[in-house]
Formats: C-alpha cells, structure tokens, sequence
DNA sequence: TTGTTTAATTGCAATATTACGATAAATAGA
DNA sequence: TCTATTTATCGTAATATTGCAATTAAACAA
C-alpha cells in the first residue's frame, strides 16, 4: 500500500506532519537557511551553495513554495527567492503548540 | 538515484531533518499525542485508538523509540510505551533554535 | 507442559521521494 | 531576429516509506 490513510487523523495531526514533511529533507533547511542568512533573495545562487543539480534545487524550492514558506519573484531571467514571514511565523506556532505541551506528571511513568 | 546525499549537508542539517522525518506521519503524531494525553503509559491500545494494523503500529512505535523519543518497558505478555521528556525537551530545542530566527530586515524582499 | 495473549519481525506490494539528464520556456541583449 | 542565460518541467531510475498478512517470540496462566 504505502498510501498515509489521512482520513484516519485530524486535520491538526495531518497538518502538523505536512509541516514536518518541508522540513524533513537537509537541502531544504539548508534552502531555508541559506535564504534567512542572506537578507538580500537569492535565485539560482542557491545551486551553487548547496550542491545539487539545478532541477533538484528547484524542485524544493517548488515545495517549499506550495506550503507557502518561501516566495519567488521573477527578475529578468532569474528568479529572487525569499522566506514568507507570516507564513514561517504561522508554521512556527502550529509547531511550538505541539511542541510546548506541559506533561501531566514530572517523571516518565515507564 | 534517490538517496540524500548527507555529506553535502551539515551535522545541524541533517540532525534537523530527521527529527523532522519522524514527526512527518499523522499516525507518529497521533501516537505522541495520545502518550501524553494519557499519562498512564498505554501499550496496544494505540492499535485501536489509532486505527491501524498491529504490525504498522509496532513499526512506528518502533521509529520513535530509534530516535528516543518514546520508551517501552515489558509488563508481562504487554508492552507499557511512554514519552522520554528529556530527549522530547532535547528535540523541542533544536526545533526551536532553527525556528525561532530573527529575521535580519523586518520585511519580505520579495 | 499446553494454550492464550501480546508485541515484534518477516516478506512483500503499493506508493512516495529524491536526483538528474534532457528539454522547454522566458527574458535580456546584440 | 538570433543567442546566451536562467529557471521550470518532463521523464525516468534509484531508493525510501507505508501498510498489512503471516509468522515468530515472549510471557503468563492453567
């Protein structure tokens, strides 16, 4: 099968991994990373730094921009990339909600 | 090819995206939220509450245990899995170091 | 011991992800 | 126009993930 059964789980639980999914790949922190170190967009320099074929960079950058985290503005004939602030913000607190739970006792049980 | 090429990423890197990795399915997301709901550890009822077979819950449980964030002890025939709060406040962390950044200009250039 | 219960493991099929060469599309400049 | 530059898309191969039936393993009870 292989196929996730998004039915089974909450729109809360299915967003949250979806969030996790963008982020669960080293070149695309190191794209998110990259784009909140340089201030100013950067387009395809980002093939350079990273390291990997330009049709590989691009499809990240083409996931990264369906969620949202990053926006694309064409310049000639390069594009300028740069992160989306409201949205990482949003994504940042849809996480620390889950994150920042107060467990119910101290210790672990087991 | 298909294979992450992790030696072109850095520690932090690839440390980030696995641990994003493993929050990356509702059915890893469901488990730790039901572990912490329930602070009694719960062993195989996460096979009915989380509605999938009994070998595709073992194996997730079995992801979350690799990377330390929940642990099981034997109670007889079953299995009692709970949260390990050090390494999920250890996690907490190093999402929030890469999420919490400050934006050098306050607005999107793009 | 034998049966029962519970969880882990094995094996495999279906699907998803990753990577890149080849190509196409779009723009700027000559 | 033609050409160079840059990025997106297509097609495809390699690999990873997900899910479950069947089986095994382990612990308890009778």
């Amino acid at each position: 099968m292989g196929l996730t059964k998004s039915e089974k789980f909450s729109a809360e639980q299915n967003e949250l991994s979806s969030i996790c999914k963008v982020l669960a790949h080293p070149a695309r922190i190191a794209i998110l990373q990259h784009l909140y170190k340089i201030d100013s967009c950067i387009c395809g320099d980002l093939v350079e730094e990273i390291g990997l074929a330009q049709p590989t960079i691009s499809q990240h950058l083409r996931e990264l921009k369906q969620v949202g985290l990053i926006q694309g503005t064409i310049e000639g004939t390069s594009v300028c990339y740069c992160i989306n602030k409201d949205r990482w913000l949003e994504m940042r607190n849809q996480l620390n909600e889950f994150l920042d739970l107060e467990f119910i006792s101290g210790k672990n049980c087991c």
